[in-house]
DNA sequence: CGGCATCTCATGGAAATCCATGATAGGCAA
DNA sequence: TTGCCTATCATGGATTTCCATGAGATGCCG
């Protein structure tokens, strides 16, 4: 569970402890890339594993909680900060962006150790969700034009001919795109396709639910 | 949006503390209920409106942080944490649970405003949630038991004869279940009772997705 | 210009769904 | 016991979907 494929960023402007992180982290097994900077961790090209990242707070180009919120759009991995002098406010804005923990010098070998666990775990689910999305996110490129304008009629509710009626084409034509789109999203049946949208959260539109609505 | 039908719950061992901050919200037009202990708090009837609970973490009875994960399972108000000794640690625990913020002593009104209007905020939207979720369980539970099983079997894309054959029935019966499912739960389509059936967490069942599978 | 992808439509038959009407039977409560 | 809910099944017809085969029009790329 520790010492499979993953990996653990360093970022610390001090070399004393990037050493000590990486020595400590080498006895349990697992492997690590150090970096001095902010800017050469963003530089970097990270591997595509299971990561974590141990982030300094206090760095010599921007703050640790700055570099957070940059990367925090992109597939960044957890971060569990690690800093001197932490103070509350600090810490609630970490947390509250998703960091694993925040941990002030000096803590233990346990905690940090737990703290990178949990990061890691988290990083394997996220992983995998985001590679599930991303094959069906691919699947949905591969649609035309027209089949990207049937999927959420269909997906809807709407009959064939309601469907075909909302584009302005004969139902026989609508047929053939819902079948080519049923393929290419590779969806047994109906329902599979309905939750195939929901997970592209492609909208619910031409509708005429009553009562309540979508997330 | 700051004065409609919310109120603030405040627990706090501190008498001067209650009054001053139930003074404060009275003039923002918000109306507060002050509690001395986590006791008293729990054992209270909570009026069933937008609200939110400032709680202090050094308690007589219990800590704050175990109250938050006391009542963390039912549907509690969002948390605004106070504390005139806060720690690191505590913060940690307390955000990764959920709560708003973490407020120091002294912190200015500004502070404390913002963190009850975004824990006010998230309330109202749980609230809505929770409501929505709530009629569609309300529906789910007004099916007899044989709609219950059929329901699964039809949102997981299964045709009707298929449906039939795995419960033994004919495949008429089914059909009758099925409409009668469909009205109960108010679902104008299959596509719509495919979601609706992912919200209530219905597994899908017989399904054989040659590809992935659901979350 | 010759493919290739896309979008379009028709016909026709097999399969499945939708719907209504009618009926049997067990369990449970007024 | 009577009435209601639940579960079961049948028949039959209208509607819809599913699928295959064939084919015409456009537009783009090499």
């Amino acid at each position: 569970m520790t010492n499979d494929d993953s990996i653990v960023f360093i970022v610390d402007d001090d070399i004393r402890i990037r050493e000590a992180l990486g020595e400590l982290l080498a006895s349990y097994g697992i492997a690590t890339h150090a970096f001095a900077s902010a800017g050469e961790y963003v530089e970097a090209d990270k591997p595509k594993r299971p990561a974590c990242l141990l982030l300094d707070v206090e760095l010599p180009d921007i703050n640790g909680l700055d570099l957070q919120n940059q990367i925090a759009d992109g597939d960044h991995p957890p971060i569990v900060f690690i800093t001197g002098h932490g103070d509350i406010p600090s810490t609630v804005r970490a947390i509250k962006h998703g960091a694993v923990d925040f941990l002030t010098k000096p803590f233990s070998d346990a905690a940090l150790m737990q703290a990178i666990r949990t990061a890691l775990a988290q990083d394997r689910k996220a992983r995998a969700e985001r590679a599930d999305l991303g094959v069906l996110r691919q699947r949905y490129l591969d649609l035309t034009p027209r089949e990207r304008e049937v999927l959420p009629l269909v997906t809807s509710g709407l009959l064939n001919k309601q469907a075909a009626a909302e584009l302005g084409i004969s139902e026989v034509t609508l047929q053939i795109h819902r079948r080519n789109v049923m393929q290419k999203m590779a969806a047994v049946s109906l329902a599979d396709l309905v939750r195939i949208a929901e997970k592209l959260e492609i909208p619910v539109t031409h509708s005429r639910r009553t009562g309540e609505d979508e997330k």
